[in-house]
DNA sequence: TACAATCCCCACCGTGGAACCGGGATATAA
DNA sequence: TTATATCCCGGTTCCACGGTGGGGATTGTA
């Protein structure tokens, strides 16, 4: 058997973990975000700075979310990104599934042989769904709100 | 800045998938929990071929089980493997938790520096604990009653 | 005691994705 | 035209996963 993966109901992945890729990619559009209500375009290098995040990998995920109709870009001097859709239509799902690029991912179920394999299959399933009704009742206001509440209590603490 | 991991919430990894390793794990004990009303052990070619595993990659992953108190092992002639407690005593999250080893990593919350670091860590914790806990409500018992369940209707379709 | 069966351990390999970095082409405002 | 941005293509490093190999230790059985 040539070695990558056996057969199995399983793509290929790891662990129960989602990754750096998808939040800086929230960590992006929620600048974005607050950044929505004014009409001009907000730089790759500075959502970086702000965010903390390589500017050049950042480049990259925008690049998958303007492709995905998350951000529109304009280019030259003055450029910048901007979010095309209102912060409140944008679940976590929405932007996670279009970074970790598994929309075309839902066919792969290999048809596992043996009947255990399908009962883990089934329970795979189930945890993913679970996992994902969670990302699905956020969106990027959320993301926004909660931000804003958090740096209340900051102030509090700090007074 | 080194490449590698710039400081953000997560770890590494990547999807919301389980590993094909936590894959082999259940069905291995799945198997075990079948014959555990018997008190002979199960050799590893066994399962293996049962399963349809690799044996050798399956050898290291009761090893990691071993370790982590779930079965026991006999060597020599006639010897294999044996689950160490009931099955309807080990949830599917007790045993993924031992083969991805992330019981050692629940303390790596890294201190996100931004507040908006911190509000998408948080959203990841709870996608974390909703898939948690569906993995904690099945366990290897229910594991070979849905196999059972699910041989009855396969063999109805067959007849 | 010899021997075969079986687990044990350590090391290795190929692949693919994650997380980057660089350089040059292209578009745009001033 | 020039400075400022994005766009695009490529490369690099690191690491986990899936899988293989070899030799050693243990044990039942003849």
């Amino acid at each position: 058997m040539e070695p990558g993966y056996n057969n199995v109901s399983l793509p290929k992945s790891s662990v129960l973990e989602l990754s750096c890729k998808s939040e800086y990619a929230l960590l992006a559009l929620t600048e974005l975000s607050l950044h929505y209500s004014k009409g001009d375009p907000l730089r790759i290098c500075q959502i970086a700075a702000d965010q903390n995040i390589p500017d050049r990998y950042l480049e990259q995920l925008l690049a998958t979310l303007r492709r995905g109709g998350f951000v529109k870009s304009q280019r030259g001097a003055k450029g910048g990104y901007l979010l095309t859709r209102e912060p409140w239509k944008v679940t976590l799902l929405d932007v996670i599934s279009c970074i970790e690029g598994f929309d075309a991912k839902s066919k792969e179920t290999k048809s596992p042989k043996s009947t255990e394999g399908a009962v883990v299959a089934d329970v795979w399933k189930e945890v993913r769904q679970s996992a994902e009704s969670v990302l699905e009742n956020y969106t990027l206001q959320d993301l926004v709100d909660k931000r804003n509440a958090r740096q209340q209590v900051d102030l509090m603490y700090y007074i």
